[in-house]
DNA sequence: TTTTTATGCGCAATCGATTGCATATTAAAT
DNA sequence: ATTTAATATGCAATCGATTGCGCATAAAAA
């Protein structure tokens, strides 16, 4: 069964032509006879050719492969983003690498190394949670390799980026929970570090304030936004001496946990307390009530990523400049903050 | 910035020796005197070198990539088997290169090709809901390289696969509920054609018989398995002139599909109707109440795969054996099917 | 008819790492 | 002092595709 794979070489023999001539038959070349190249089609699905990319990607330097990292490909955010880039990839001939950094810094680390050594044509990442240092993207950036990032991205890096206006959606969310008159509205938050969390922060204190609210720092719990987190950080505010009629939260997953305590509680949602998650996660269409939440254009941001990159490796010799892209984020409205009347 | 990548020459070049014995003194060959070695190493770290893959993938002939194929990596069964199969690749100094077949033939078609040009040392997939003929993959199998089909897959294309024993997982649900005291239990199923539908409706009937319950086809709705199709399969059961006391889904969104249908019309759950679903998403543990499900394996499911794997690549030249593997699966038992007392 | 210009294809080097075989040097054995 | 064995490294081919340069042959222009 196993025959050996056809190269160029084989076909040339069979037509008594040189590997040079079937070569450039194959790639459609002005200076081959329509003769040759229909002879050299022919001759090529007969012995069932298949190109070896590794050889002519060690050969033009190029090996048509992005290399994607992301802290996990379970979590629906990100594969999302991987299928918006994805769409924009494989129209022009790029395949993806898709690899996970488990959210932790030394196989963040460990993934790029092997990403340079496998040659990829660039680097589209968003960095694990653990990440400390960015050498190891500075040193990407350094080789000349196009690295772009995504979600969570730190401006130090100096590299392309495209994330969400996460103060903006945080805004518009709190904004949403002052309409449907709450004012005592509690903030669940990850760690300050991650920008994207210290911006939804600052998006749920500005709406305070701007609606003439008070921000109070008792009501803002910061945690790891796990469900379990959620479910403990709830019980923090249930445990204070005046209840919140609100809770946003910074992530769905805390969101959901926080709901689970609510309900153990028989508190009713929205009625008692409205809730409001972030990242509209498929699960925040199932829990009853289904989870307001903001939506984070995941496919969007996909696609931008991979035509920032297209946009780079075709401009390699120009000076590089790069590029900030904001998407803006969108507030889904469902009944888990929707109060009657 | 972009300074030249460094090569083997390079380091030769520097220390006044060889390429022959650069290579051999990287990869700590017994030949190379202690000395070369820490000269070498030391050198390779001065330049900054990186080895390159590609070159050595073209040399040796292994690329040392594993290619996968997945419906869509957005499901979370489908990326738990991944992390699984990285797990143990990863260990073995193999990369994985995640594809998505969206369920299209063609897509899948065009996928197996692209990784087939890549090179990749082996291909792991679960097929597309549309592939009809398997040609594709017999053509892999024909070049030798290994390939082994996880969930979904088929027999006569004679490759190794993994599969969960969907018969047990459906037979022990459905006998769950029965355990409940159900009497007249629906199912929900999608398409015959997919094996593993096949299996789980087996499985339901098979339980119901032995339990002395009678085989009623109007209970059984076949559909396409998303939510919305759970929502209309719902309906239509409750449309009945008997109702049902539970329904066992055969997949957990068209689960939380009947879940919805039935919370519309304020029956409860599991009090009028116990509910059970099939694949343990996650989402399953925020639905209120939450859904009884099936466990499918799926790490367990990658790292056998894996496993496999790596023997195969491992015994290239002994006559292939394909070998079949079938995971226990795991009834996760909530609240959706807890009748009290 | 001679000169130019296209046209079609071959030669050989190249990308970077690997490896069988040969060779030089040194140490051990006789 | 030879011969033998062990040690350390070099030579050169190889993996498969690409490509600049050059050389024919044929067609067009002078």
């Amino acid at each position: 069964m196993k025959r050996e794979r056809a190269t160029i070489h084989d076909i040339a023999k069979k037509l008594d032509i040189t590997a040079s001539t079937v070569s450039r038959a194959l790639k459609d070349h002005p200076r081959i006879s329509e003769a040759t190249k229909k002879a050299v089609l022919k001759e090529a699905k007969n012995l069932n050719y298949q190109p070896n990319h590794i050889a002519a990607a060690l050969r033009i330097g190029r090996s048509k492969i992005i290399g994607i990292i992301v802290p996990t490909a379970d979590r629906s955010f990100f594969s999302s983003v991987v299928r918006g880039i994805e769409e924009i990839a494989n129209a022009s001939q790029y395949n993806v690498m898709i690899c996970q950094s488990y959210d932790i810094f030394e196989k963040e680390v460990a993934t790029i190394e092997a990403l340079i050594n496998a040659r990829v044509d660039g680097i589209i990442a968003s960095y694990a949670k653990g990440t400390e240092s960015f050498d190891h993207f500075i040193k990407v950036k350094d080789k000349g390799i196009p690295l772009i990032l995504f979600d969570r991205s730190n401006e130090d890096i100096g590299v392309s980026n495209v994330i969400l206006d996460d103060y903006r959606g945080a805004y518009e969310a709190v904004n949403h929970l002052i309409k449907q008159r709450c004012k005592r509205i509690a903030h669940l938050t990850g760690i300050k570090k991650i920008s994207i969390y210290n911006e939804r922060f600052r998006g749920y204190r500005e709406a305070l304030l701007d609606n003439g609210l008070s921000f109070d720092e008792s009501l803002v719990i910061e945690s790891d936004m796990q469900l379990e987190d959620g479910i403990e950080s709830m019980k923090k505010l249930l445990s204070l001496p005046v209840l919140p009629d609100a809770v946003f939260a910074a992530s769905d997953y805390s969101a959901m946990g926080a709901m689970q305590a609510l309900k153990e509680r028989n508190i009713r949602i929205p009625e008692d307390i409205a809730l409001v998650g972030f990242g509209n996660e498929p699960f925040t269409r199932f829990s009853e009530p289904q989870l307001t939440t903001v939506d984070q254009r995941s496919k969007e941001m996909g696609n931008a990523t991979a035509e920032i990159f297209l946009e780079q490796v075709g401009g390699l010799r120009k000076p590089f400049v790069p590029k900030k892209t904001v998407l803006k984020p969108e507030l889904i409205i469902r009944k888990s903050s929707l109060k009657k009347g």
